[in-house]
DNA sequence: ATAGGGTTAG
């Protein structure tokens, strides 16, 4: 009688207790599938008899609410509801839009009011000994699929400790946990049950195990299983093929393709979808195409997946025409096929057909998801497409998107590159409290560093290290270019150590960019130590190297550099020619910078910009032909703009050739009316040459347009930068202990025979619009440092001929290393000389 | 009744 009795106990609990897992899932799946219900119609899915009762409860649930009908879940129900009647129950349901906005709140509530804990509730009220393994099942996999892989796991520890042993469904989901939570050995110590135990004979559970494997980059131990198995199933080829792709394989999995196929085992859809990004990975563009060309034989392109697969491995390969023909010819495109499509155009350069079908997925009705907001705005990213960028911002606030941290991020960066730091950083604000994303970071402080923000860059680097967001290799080569641009040795060291904890000794990115920060600091020794140690040294870095040469005025070892290049193989660029000319025009080396020029297009097809038509000209003019830099400029390819004529000016300046002086000056003015310093250059021009009127004219023209002077220099000291401003030299603390020295200093000048020859009285011009900020930043330098310590100063612009030799003759009299960075280059000045043979 | 494989982004 009490055997009777359990029993009855325990069926009972058992159909409640699956009873109620079932009604919390289906009604989930109904609250967060509302806009499916046509698609739950079961002559669509005949084989699928899950998805029939999901329908079936839809349904009913769905007459409740409309019609107050009782909702008694009954099992005879089923066929009775399914196919024509499931049709009309929906249209009706359909029909009334208020109707449908009540069950679309009363879901509302619903999702607040049921979630896995209460399924939990259901579970844990079912007595232990009662609980089938299937109860278990569902819900570590229910566990699974909303992203808790954890509570899954732990789940599975409960499991065990209640002595219960798992069926192959269970170890296929703890599988798939461990692949996303937990360690390689856990997965393999199970492993080890699994073979104790003979689970892994179900090929499910062997697939589980591949796919383990994979996923943690243990792709040896899922070959090495894959060949040991038995049996295998188009599953298992499938999971090896898209393992070896994850892993870098893809030659590979295009080589087991063929493998299956011989073997006897067809293909299916998902094969497809394994299989092309293998050919998007290698550019493998005709195999792909056969895959398509078998996809559509097959029927599989019916499937939006296969085809978004498709449009992927196309627009990869770099044929977006095809891509966009797939997309043509789909039968049903979701949010990822739009996506990918857009991410194609944009990957083509095609920004506005990218910004055209964003507007159109809106225009059918494609809600777009935060995959899809992300690739429209990188296309506005790269198009530079500011106020596109500004209406998708818009539309993401509305969908409610901003604080998806992917979204975030795409937008920060949209607006950063697109010249709007203040946006970027609004975005930033909104959500860097509620996130501690290293790429949010990242983002925001390049964002800085190409807006050319170096001091907001590195406050943010410190804000971040102050919240003890851990830095990446990422953030290091984000950081480093601000304090290049700085010239700041102290913070790039300081960055530098960061690099070595961490550990970014072998991202390329940060090598270059560390390279080039030594260069740009001054340091060109510690660059070159670095280029030396690297191993697989790629265009950039020999770039940074040469032009780090090139910057101090090593003319011969930028030329030895950029053969070694060429000698290992590496095809310069535009920007290593760029290199290499500056390197030639700063040494004045002619004859080598007119066959680099010359070698750029004809053997290397690349088209000279502005900037490599200056250095030649800047070469040509220093060197006193003047008539061929004329020439030069006149036959450029490109419109000249003023600062290539500006070299020819100061050629003339440097060779007293007035007369050409002055039709080059025409041609400046119109360019650049509001640049005081060509009015300057030419009015010295003419004082040079006596001839006063001139001169008196153009001062007069100066000072009408005199306005904001913004030269500035800056020195470090014990770690802070100190500004001083050009023309105001009572700003800083030590401004009289500054002054003291420089009056000093130019008594001593004057005594030494230093001072400059007074040119006709019109020096005193020059010294205004030059402001000398340099000279109060080395006087601080000299009185902040230990007796030998190298100066190091920078400046925003070009360095005047009088703080030159105010440099030159520091150097001498203090026994001083200085270095100075100007808007063009280094000056070393050592003993009364500079590198720059000014 | 429950499972194993895929696509879109920084």
């Amino acid at each position: 009688m009490a055997g009777e009795n359990e029993r009855g106990r325990r069926e009972k609990w058992q159909r409640l207790g699956v009873q109620w897992l079932k009604m919390y899932f289906q009604l989930n799946h109904f609250i967060y599938n509302v806009e499916d219900w046509p698609i739950i119609r079961d002559d669509q899915c005949p084989q699928q008899s899950n998805r029939v009762d999901c329908g079936m409860f839809v349904l009913k649930y769905g007459e409740h609410l409309i019609n107050g009908t009782n909702m008694d879940f009954q099992q005879n129900d089923i066929p009775r509801f399914r196919g024509e009647y499931a049709v009309k129950v929906i249209r009706k349901a359909k029909e009334s839009e208020n109707r449908i906005k009540k069950i679309q709140e009363e879901c509302e509530t619903y999702k607040q009011q049921i979630d896995l804990g209460v399924a939990r509730q259901v579970f844990d009220e079912i007595p232990n000994p009662d609980r089938p393994i299937f109860a278990w099942n569902v819900l570590m996999n229910e566990h699974a699929k909303a992203g808790d892989p954890d509570r899954c796991l732990s789940l599975f520890k409960d499991m065990l400790e209640h002595g219960i042993r798992g069926n192959p469904h269970t170890f296929s989901c703890v599988l798939k946990c461990l692949a996303s939570s937990g360690s390689v050995s856990e997965g393999a110590s199970l492993h080890g049950y699994l073979v104790k135990s003979g689970f892994v004979a179900y090929i499910a559970v062997g697939n589980a195990l591949i796919a383990f494997y994979s996923k943690r980059r243990r792709i040896d131990s899922a070959l090495c299983l894959f060949e040991g198995m038995l049996e295998r199933d188009v599953v298992s080829w499938n999971s090896i093929m898209s393992g070896c792709i994850s892993n870098n394989l893809a030659e590979k999995a295009i080589g087991l393709l063929v493998k299956m196929r011989l073997s006897g085992i067809d293909a299916d859809a998902m094969t497809v979808m394994c299989v092309s990004p293998a050919c998007a990975r290698t550019g493998f563009l005709c195999f792909g195409r056969a895959v398509h060309g078998y996809s559509i034989k097959s029927r599989f392109v019916e499937e939006a997946n296969v085809g978004n697969s498709l449009i992927d491995m196309y627009g990869k390969c770099g044929d977006s025409d095809s891509a966009g023909r797939v997309f043509q010819c789909m039968h049903r495109r979701t949010a990822v096929s739009w996506t990918s499509m857009i991410s194609t155009y944009t990957r083509d350069g095609r920004f506005d057909e990218a910004v055209d079908l964003f507007k159109r997925m809106e225009e059918e009705g494609v809600q777009p998801d935060a995959f899809a907001v992300s690739s429209i705005l990188r296309a506005c990213t790269l198009g530079g497409l500011l106020e596109h960028g500004r209406d998708v911002h818009d539309r993401i606030i509305r969908i409610g998107l901003e604080s998806d941290r992917f979204v975030a991020n795409a937008l920060i960066d949209m607006y950063a590159k697109c010249g709007s730091v203040t946006d970027a950083r609004v975005v930033f604000d909104r959500i860097a409290s509620t996130t501690n994303d290293v790429v949010t970071w990242n983002t925001m402080i390049g964002g800085y560093s190409k807006n050319s923000l170096p001091n907001e860059a590195l406050s943010l680097f410190g804000e971040m290290m102050r919240l003890q967001v851990k830095p990446n290799c990422v953030t290091i080569a984000c950081v480093l270019p601000a304090c290049a641009s700085l010239s700041s040795l102290e913070r790039g060291r300081e960055v530098h150590s960061h690099a070595l904890r961490i550990g970014c000794y072998s991202d390329k990115y940060v090598m270059n960019a560390l390279m080039d920060m030594y260069a740009k600091s001054g340091a060109l020794h510690h660059a070159c130590a670095l280029f030396d140690r690297m191993e697989a040294k790629d265009l950039i870095s020999w770039t940074v190297i040469i032009a780090g040469y090139s910057m101090h005025g090593h003319g011969g070892q930028a030329l030895m550099t950029f053969r070694a290049m060429r000698a290992n193989a590496i095809e310069p660029n535009a920007a290593s020619f760029l290199a290499i000319l500056r390197a030639c025009s700063h040494s004045g080396l002619i004859k080598e910078g007119q066959k680099f020029f010359a070698a750029m297009l004809e053997e290397c097809k690349i088209e000279p910009e502005t900037d490599h038509y200056s250095c030649m000209v800047d070469l040509l003019s220093r060197a006193g032909r003047l008539t061929e830099a004329y020439r030069f400029i006149e036959s450029m390819a490109v419109k000249p703009n003023s600062s290539v004529c500006t070299l020819l000016l100061r050629g003339c300046q440097a060779h007293q050739d007035v007369k050409l002086a002055e039709k080059v000056a025409e041609r400046i003015f119109e360019l650049e009316p509001e640049n005081v310093e060509h009015y300057m250059l030419l009015a010295n021009i003419y004082a040079e040459a006596e001839r006063w009127n001139a001169t008196k004219k153009f001062i007069e023209r100066l000072n009408q347009r005199k306005g904001s002077s913004k030269g500035c220099s800056w020195i470090e000291i014990r770690g802070k930068a100190q500004v001083f401003i050009d023309g105001d030299d009572k700003a800083h603390p030590e401004s009289k202990k500054i002054r003291s020295l420089l009056e000093s200093l130019g008594l001593k000048m004057a005594e030494d025979g230093w001072l400059m020859k007074r040119r006709h009285g019109f020096v005193k011009e020059e010294q205004e619009s030059c402001g000398h900020s340099e000279r109060s930043a080395i006087a601080l330098g000299i009185l902040n440092s230990r007796q030998r310590a190298t100066v190091r100063v920078a400046k925003n612009t070009r360095v005047c001929g009088e703080c030159h030799k105010f440099a030159k003759f520091v150097s001498k009299s203090h026994q001083r290393e200085i270095v100075l960075r100007d808007s063009e280059r280094f000056h070393r000045f050592v003993d009364g000389r500079c590198c720059c043979r000014r």
